[in-house]
DNA sequence: AAAGTATGCGAGCCTTCGCTCATATTCGCT
DNA sequence: AGCGAATATGAGCGAAGGCTCGCATACTTT
């Protein structure tokens, strides 16, 4: 359930509020890929969108629950590519799943990289509490899944922390080469999977006797 | 040298006003740190310092140069501390020294978390060309070195691209960590000393019989 | 058709905030 | 003391931008 300043102010009723709710998400996406985050502003918005600024504040109360939204769609659509890379890998080696994982991640920021780097600045400022909680909690299920299953081959002692850690990582290095001028991605998606390869294989270095495999928050 | 548009206005000829200058820098620390980036306005800053606004664009362009200023002392003594553990660093394991690099990190962001979480953010938003990039060239330089000098322990190809890489991976964890509502530095530690090792023991994939000492940009 | 509801409109209100400038004060120096 | 330079002041300008509200239009229902 989001946040009470988050919610819709009114649900949309016949088709072509509908219409303009998409026309109005399509448009704020044009805009922070081709002004990036300098003319993201709503009046910028329904201008492109090709409506009024009360049509925007017709369906949603303030900006932050449209980035908001923006946000949940993108996070759901990456959550819903791992989730699927996990579902499918059994019989896998981990290898193999994490440069799956890695691409995924890959094409994920550079599909679009503007878009997504703003996108990541808005969400870093944001105090959206549950809703990217909610994309985040289903990466981090997969992968504490992934690693659960793999177990034999990791160090690792927490599979909760280890995941975290895992996407944190991967996170960090992808948005750090999308940051160059002429990114490498070959190189960048070698470097992922060494990263993540290299923390999950590295053996405990404390009580690694003790197997504590489900260690959910 | 810095952008132009970062330049002092004018320097400080009388002593009155080199403590002008510190009191608006301390004053600007504490807002940061006691309202983050709610507050951060010059205005404020001004009130804080017991100064009139006037006074703080005497000496600072704009308020981009104010923080610039905050971010390359903050910057600068990081650096310090990094590049004094890797010259200091001379026999001693290489786990031994990322073990004191990880701890450096992790005083450096949590002495005062708030502080350094709202400069980061306003590090991804400025433009600061050179400035941060002299004190981070000064952090991948050192890594660089720390890396060639034990490059028979590492199976990374690139001192250069493994150093950044480093970097980039605790700077990551560490603010993950700093996020969370009951830090756990202990464990922090331990993690990031995990990533660096697993990154930088992990074999080459490709051609590393071939050695690149170095690479630098 | 008429009434009722949903949707759309956009000028402009209002707040925030970076920054200026005319004026006042203090300092260094002879 | 007197003069010029350096320093300090703070009311307020102006731009940016989030958001409102009274009204117009379109759709649905009876």
């Amino acid at each position: 359930m989001p946040d009470e300043a988050l919610r819709p102010r009114k649900s949309p009723q016949q088709a072509r509020s509908v219409a303009t709710i998409e026309v109005i998400l399509q448009a704020a996406t044009r805009v922070l890929t081709e002004e990036s985050l300098s003319g993201f502003n709503t009046n910028r918005i329904a201008q492109v969108a090709g409506v009024s600024v009360g049509s925007v504040y017709q369906y949603f109360p303030n900006k932050a629950a449209l980035v908001t939204t923006l946000i949940e769609r993108t996070q759901t659509s990456l959550a819903d590519a791992v989730d699927l890379c996990v579902a499918r890998s059994q019989g896998k080696s981990l290898a193999a799943v994490l440069l799956e994982l890695a691409n995924i991640a890959i094409t994920h920021q550079f599909g679009n990289p503007v878009f997504a780097a703003a996108l990541d600045h808005e969400e870093r400022r944001l105090p959206l509490g549950d809703v990217l909680n909610h994309a985040q909690e289903r990466l981090i299920t997969s992968i504490q899944l992934l690693l659960t299953e793999h177990r034999q081959d990791i160090g690792a002692p927490l599979p909760a922390a280890a995941a975290v850690d895992c996407l944190v990582i991967v996170k960090a290095l992808v948005e750090s080469e999308a940051s160059r001028v002429v990114p490498d991605l070959d190189g960048l998606r070698e470097r992922v999977v060494r990263a993540l390869h290299g923390y999950l294989r590295q053996p405990g270095s404390k009580d690694s006797s003790e197997s504590a495999p489900d260690t959910l928050s």
